[in-house]
DNA sequence: TATTATAATCGTAATATTGCAATATTAAAT
DNA sequence: ATTTAATATTGCAATATTACGATTATAATA
């Protein structure tokens, strides 16, 4: 009990749902959009932006990374984040698509 | 702790992580799915089709309801769940929007 | 009125998520 | 080699979510 019953589920309800749930955080659609923002990708002070202490930071990241949301590569210390632009997409039609199905001829 | 610091984030995104949390589960996605592919909103086999037990059901069936996205109306004995088309566009405008917003220029 | 069918609610167990302090890791700068 | 700065990892507490059995509520039907 308690776990998600995910092999009940067909694999386009799981994945969908598994990507809702990395925006299903205001942190993370907070993140997700400070980056997109930025000029370069050098996001040193989203701890600061955000407001979350830096483990819960780095917490979120790696979440939205499991995903394939984000690309990082390092540049010296600093880590150099930035949203993968082809996952990017193919989430936009994921949603979309799954907005267009629902046609409800009811009520 | 524990507990999602609402108040340190926009309304905006906020709403967004909530609405986002509906789709967060497979259930959830297939039952709005499900739902949208009736003709009318005799819902009564939700529960042999989602494979799910009716408890279960009843409590995604209140998350998805809580964000405003289901009509309910008693008709005799059976519930008449369906979609309610305004909110449903409201969402797919908002998730449009914030898929829009993410211009990413690096890497 | 008693029965039946349907859905909601309650109570509870199992698991997941959120958040942070403490610590570790990494690499640049001194 | 030490120090410094940035990020990751660990460990843990608080809370939320998921799921279901048992029960209750509601209304149609016999």
């Amino acid at each position: 009990m308690g776990t998600t019953k995910a092999h009940i589920f067909s694999p386009r309800h799981n994945e969908l749902a598994k990507v809702a749930k990395v925006m299903a955080h205001p942190a993370r659609v907070a993140i997700l959009e400070y980056i997109s923002k930025q000029q370069g990708c050098i996001c040193t002070d989203l701890v600061e932006e955000i407001g979350l202490a830096q483990p819960t930071i780095s917490q979120h990241l790696n979440e939205i990374k499991k995903v394939g949301l984000l690309e990082g590569t390092f540049e010296g210390k600093n880590l150099c984040y930035c949203i993968n632009r082809e996952k990017w997409l193919e989430l936009q039609h994921v949603f979309n698509s799954f907005f267009s199905v629902i046609h409800q001829n009811c009520c």
